[in-house]
DNA sequence: GAGTGGTCTAGACCACAGC
DNA sequence: CTGTGGTCTAGACCACTCG
């Protein structure tokens, strides 16, 4: 280490980050287990403790790691609560967060349209699972969803015995699959509720609903899964927090 | 400096940023204007570089500062750009980020209603400024929105010479009342659009709309303003990012 | 007590902006 | 050339966890 090129000028606490991160895709270390301490880091990759330190931090600082004090270095495993807090936005009238039971309603392989190919990244065609689901809140019918990926980087899956689909997905596909979801980007918009949808949320057709277009990446900030999520929230609502 | 107490053990550096957030709300340094170096600041508080540049750089990473390598550290202002790019949501299909031109409707001086005072930690009653305005994105009007502000932190505002309200609010807050807006947390929910809601944004009534919650809040962390945004999103949607 | 991450220091050198 | 923030190092000490 300790070699810096002419052109780019990548900082070695980069560095470290960069070869980290492959470490962690190709699996040397899963989700939840603990990383070796910044000392045997810093020996490891010949820089000191205070560099290995900023690159852990700045991975901490975006949830890949999750640090703690007197114990360790972690790497981030989706959760219950991180599917709760940051996944999912939709809170009570109170600011209560409850994780909605699902149901699916059935399953698809399909080549992609040309919309999930552009939301994926896959060539038109391009073999894709589909889920659709619909998501209870209090008990109430809350949310229609339907969840598309590349069969490629899912292989098996919706088929047995993989068939069935658990209500935290994320965690799912980061412990079947090795594929862990880090960050999303929602566009969000308002739109009247079709007939299949008024039915499924038990609403008038046309009744005002939120419709959600989700976009969720892995660690290589790659396009792993699409969601669109129809929401009735007239009990209810979307949480964005600005800083 | 350099006092430890047995209660709580506040770290050097969150005192440091402390004190400097002091200074800043205190009116010392303006926004746009540069800060002293990070060695005068070092020896102003009796502390290392190393302790002042992490108060620093955790004020850059919440947006109160901005950091120029070989120029200075800045305090941030409400620019443009700063408005389009982390207060303003609405984005159009292809991607692209307009400000909307504003149309003023009108101006009222009454006492906050109870969601009002709910929502600004006001005394119900509190006299409070409400503007009602209409955007318009690519001149469609496209977003009918209600501020609502405390009077007693915007003396003066909504009357003359102040009757007038200019389409990037956060400047002018910062500018001519030196309240500095940092963050926000929205509250989002498609509802149809009321009558007055449908004339003002050529729908027909009853067309889904996204109604934003927004309340705005100041660098010591008090709500500032509260903003009820009624958006037509059948040609921009609402971006959020998660991560 | 041993080991971990967290804070603080002091100093060297690098990249960048501007005179 | 000077001054700024950015990187990197080495070492000391503190707070926390656990056996």
């Amino acid at each position: 280490m300790a070699t810096a090129e002419a052109p780019g000028f990548r900082p070695l606490y980069i560095q470290v980050k960069d070869l980290l991160i492959k470490r962690l895709v190709s699996g040397d270390w899963r989700p939840g287990q603990v990383l070796p301490s910044e000392i045997k880091l810093a020996d490891e990759f010949n820089v000191s403790q205070g560099t290995v330190r900023k690159a852990l931090d700045e991975m901490a600082s975006v949830n890949v790691l999750v640090r703690r004090q007197g114990k360790g270095t972690y790497v981030a495993a989706h959760t219950h609560h991180r599917a709760l807090f940051h996944f999912f936005h939709l809170i009570g009238e109170d600011g209560s967060r409850v994780l909605p039971e699902s149901r699916v309603l059935g399953t698809r392989h399909r080549g992609a349209t040309r919309k999930a190919a552009e939301r994926l990244s896959l060539a038109p065609g391009a073999p894709v699972v589909i889920f659709d689901r619909v998501r209870s809140l209090d008990g109430r019918p809350t949310v229609f969803e339907t969840i598309v990926v590349a069969e490629s980087m899912f292989p098996g899956l919706g088929r047995p015995p993989r068939d069935m689909l658990p209500n935290t997905v994320y965690e799912y596909f980061e412990q079947e699959y090795g594929v862990t979801i880090v960050n999303a980007v929602e566009r969000v918009r308002a739109a009247a509720a079709g007939k299949r949808e008024a039915r499924l949320l038990d609403l008038a057709p046309g009744a005002p609903l939120l419709v959600i277009d989700r976009v969720a990446f892995g660690l290589e900030r790659r396009p792993v899964e699409w969601r669109l999520s129809r929401c009735d929230t007239s009990r209810h609502h979307y949480l964005s927090e600005i800083e």
